[in-house]
DNA sequence: ACTGTTCCTCTTTTT
DNA sequence: GAGGAACAGT
């Protein structure tokens, strides 16, 4: 009926699409009432408020599907943005699914990034670059940013060039060219900041090069400033999608406005609460304002929740409800309840893996009254990625399979960039960077001294270094042994060269006689490292991934724009990731360990960007609860070893904001004597029992108590019980004391239930009182 | 030039 | 605890 409805309002249509219309589209009843209004709205701005797990790329997905099928566009005529690589191909395979083929013909659905390396290509003369331009990654950038720095004198250890390649990022993600930067930004980087991001950009179009950055930014400009083309684009994207509007930054969303700018067939969808990239500059402000900048936007918020039980939507509304100047969902749902979320404290973060493991292997095996579940069903969230060596430790001992998302990427790996920097010199031997990253590897007695000249002669003639280092060899400004290597470098570049040119092999026998003829697979042959086998191994698959390509050239730009590697080989494996990487990602069973104060929410970010960066970190929080369908559980740890250096923390301030009628408290199964790990490596059941019991909180107390299930079978005059009625009167300042991690220190201040000591080994410390005693006493 | 040593900082989060 | 930079020794 609704259809209907319509068909009526787009009375201009023609008579065939409105017999187009009348056809009946079986994806659209799938959909409940909001998500078909989304879906059927489209023409004119449209915002789609789309909540936690309220079928958002269902929703997206039909929304292209039902442009194609009513003729609104070619399927090549769609601009759907997305910020993830991973969330472009699902929408591709939906879209294809839907359609029932290939959605290869949708060429204009991809990342921001990769969208604008395309329109820049086509257009790269109106920044003054080649359309053959080289994509730096962080490592060229770095050390380009370097040689800039000490080329001006400046102290790069008080200076780092990461500094400079932040401060550089953040400008960019604002839109701001060089010569836009406010000048209340100029005492930034030593009062230098904006000269040397001058001085970066002039470097970059010398190296025919460009830095993530200027992907947006450079497409902006030439928006800004050719009219024409923007008209065109404006033209040939009839209608545009974007995924996770809430984390685009000040470039992305000036590239989305001049695009939808003339018939403003916009649809942004998004979620206020998941937006948690602000410190990569997005801005929440853009999803916030979206009516303001598209007036008459149609707003349609989906708030029906498919994904997760009552009590998990519970505990994760009630965190988020803290934050203020929220857009504002209701998040409900109509399935039935199932388990509270869990809460458990443990000692330190050996026992919190130790315990998550045997949840998990208990869960695999089903012992827990419920059918055995898949790993692929279990998810592991941490809020930085040192925390997952931990899990990863206590995994292999006990063998548990498992897998790292977003962790160290395969085309960061050392041995993967110095073989990329050798095509990369075949593809373009004005290719500097990758010049210097291969002219002494493997080993060719071209140190310090041989490539400073080479520079020198490079300048001298500015041009790039391969020529530099011709004429030196030329002008005999190099003897010995270096001159006869640098010679077979150079000749063999210029063979490989022309080897590409002749066509003489096809790519991928060219890769393998570069890395071959270098010496470079040599190289690692011969080293006896342990990881050398595992480098060669992955030498090989980066031979093997130029198989899906047509040439080296397509290979290495797809390379520096798809960073997400997903190997998944068949076997069963619990994942371990980041907040970050599990947005948009859902599961069965979803563990959130560390939640601590100063980790969780991050003490980093507080200090940084004060309440903004809380309020972040709560909707970090949020993210995470809401990733689980069925399970959730929560853990801290009242000890962790951070940079070598043990430290004691205190239940993250978010334990507090869960409301208690949805978490069980659990206790750490140490007390009961039984179970596993009773005694561990470094864990006595005394302590176990202080740390079930050991913090002042006032929402883990309230938690606590509430909690009835945890209090049965302890008995009554526990340990724990005596040392918690002592433990905040025994304590006077200047008494010499002991911790069991810190050592023995010297109490500065008392503050309530917590202590400000000075540890001889490990400094100033602030203690909850139960891991502490008198040092007369051990 | 290269290798091995110590000392230093450092960790959010990523296209 | 690890990876990088500075230094010293070969």
């Amino acid at each position: 009926m609704s259809r209907n409805e319509t068909i009526k309002a787009d009375s201009v249509k023609t008579l065939s699409s409105q017999a187009m219309a009348a056809r009946s589209f079986p994806y659209l009843d799938e959909l409940n009432e909001e998500q078909r209004k989304a879906v059927e709205a489209l023409d004119g701005p449209v915002l789609m408020l789309a909540g936690a797990g309220t079928g958002k790329t269902k929703a997206l997905t039909a929304r292209v599907v039902h442009l194609l099928n009513m003729r609104r566009a070619n399927p090549n005529q769609i601009l759907a943005v997305t910020f993830t690589n991973k969330a472009a191909r699902e929408m591709k395979n939906r879209v294809g699914n839907m359609l029932g083929q290939v959605a290869e013909g949708m060429p204009w659905m991809g990342t921001f990034h990769s969208i604008s390396v395309k329109i820049l290509r086509r257009n790269a003369e109106l920044v003054g670059l080649k359309s053959n331009f080289t994509i730096l990654d962080t490592d060229d950038q770095l050390r380009l940013l370097k040689q800039l720095i000490q080329a001006e004198n400046i102290d790069d250890k008080r200076w780092p060039a990461r500094l400079l390649a932040g401060l550089i990022d953040r400008w960019k993600n604002r839109a701001w060219l060089p010569a836009e930067v406010p000048s209340s930004e100029s005492t930034a980087y030593n009062n230098q900041g904006t000269e040397l991001y001058e001085q970066y950009q002039k470097r970059l179009k010398q190296l025919n090069a460009v830095d993530f950055g200027d992907l947006l930014l450079y497409c902006v400009e030439i928006f800004k400033k050719n009219q024409d083309i923007l008209k065109k684009y404006q033209s040939f994207f009839r209608y545009i999608l974007v995924d996770e509007y809430q984390d685009t930054n000040v470039a992305q969303y000036l590239w989305l406005r001049l695009l939808a700018g003339d018939h403003k067939n916009i649809c942004c969808v998004g979620d206020d609460d998941q937006s948690i990239y602000g410190w990569r500059g997005a801005e929440v402000g853009n999803i916030l304002r979206f009516e303001k900048d598209f007036p008459g936007a149609t707003v349609i918020r989906l708030e029906q929740n498919y994904r997760s039980t009552p009590h998990i939507l519970a505990a994760a509304a009630g965190v988020i409800a803290t934050n203020e100047g929220r857009l504002g969902k209701k998040l409900w749902t109509s399935l039935e309840t199932g388990e509270k979320v869990r809460l458990i404290g443990h000692w330190d973060g050996e026992e919190e893996a130790r315990w998550i493991g045997e949840e998990i292997e208990a869960i695999q095996q089903g012992t827990r009254g419920e059918p055995p579940k898949s790993l692929e069903n279990l998810a592991i969230l941490v809020r930085a990625s040192h925390q997952m060596r931990m899990f990863e430790d206590r995994f292999l001992t006990i063998g548990l399979p498992y897998r790292v998302i977003g962790g160290p990427r395969f085309y960061e790996r050392m041995e993967i960039r110095d073989a990329m920097a050798y095509l990369r010199i075949v593809t373009s031997s004005e290719d500097d960077l990758a010049f210097e990253r291969i002219i002494n590897t493997p080993k060719r007695g071209l140190g310090d001294k041989a490539q400073q000249k080479i520079q020198l002669k490079a300048r001298q003639y500015s041009t790039s270094l391969v020529e530099g280092a011709k004429i030196l060899l030329s002008e005999k400004g190099l003897g010995g042994k270096g001159a006869i290597e640098l010679g077979i470098l150079l000749s063999n570049i210029q063979r490989w060269e022309n080897h590409l040119k002749d066509q003489a092999f096809n790519h991928i026998e060219l890769a393998e006689l570069i890395l071959d003829e270098s010496g470079y697979t040599g190289m690692w042959q011969n080293d006896k490292t342990p990881d050398a086998p595992g480098r060669l191994e992955n030498l090989k698959e980066l031979v093997k991934a130029l198989e899906n390509f047509e040439n080296i050239q397509g290979f290495l730009e797809h390379v520096s724009l798809v960073m997400d590697n997903d190997t998944d080989e068949g076997e069963e494996k619990v994942s371990i990731m980041t907040l970050h990487a599990a947005k948009g990602l859902e599961f069965p069973v979803v563990f959130l360990p560390g939640w601590e104060d100063g980790l969780f929410p991050s003490q980093r970010s507080m200090d940084e960007s004060g309440l903004k960066g809380l309020e972040e970190e709560r909707r970090l929080a949020y993210v995470g609860i809401t990733r689980a369908e069925t399970l959730c559980t929560i853990s801290f740890a009242g000890n962790r070893r951070i940079f070598g250096q043990w430290q004691s923390s205190l239940p993250s301030r978010f334990i507090d904001e869960m409301p208690a009628d949805h978490v069980e408290v659990l206790t750490p199964p140490g007390l009961y004597g039984g179970g596993y790990g009773a005694v561990g490596m470094n864990s006595s059941l005394e302590e176990e029992a202080m740390a079930a019991d050991g913090y002042d909180s006032p929402g883990w107390k309230r938690l606590q108590n509430n909690s009835k299930r945890s209090m049965l079978g302890q008995p009554k005059d526990s340990k724990n019980l005596i040392i918690d009625a002592t433990a905040s009167s025994i304590f006077e300042v200047g008494e010499r004391v002991f911790h069991q991690k810190f050592g023995y220190g010297n109490i500065q201040e008392i503050e309530g239930d917590k202590l400000q000591i000075e540890f001889d080994k490990a400094g100033n410390k602030k203690v909850v009182s139960k891991f502490i005693i008198l040092a007369e006493d051990v």
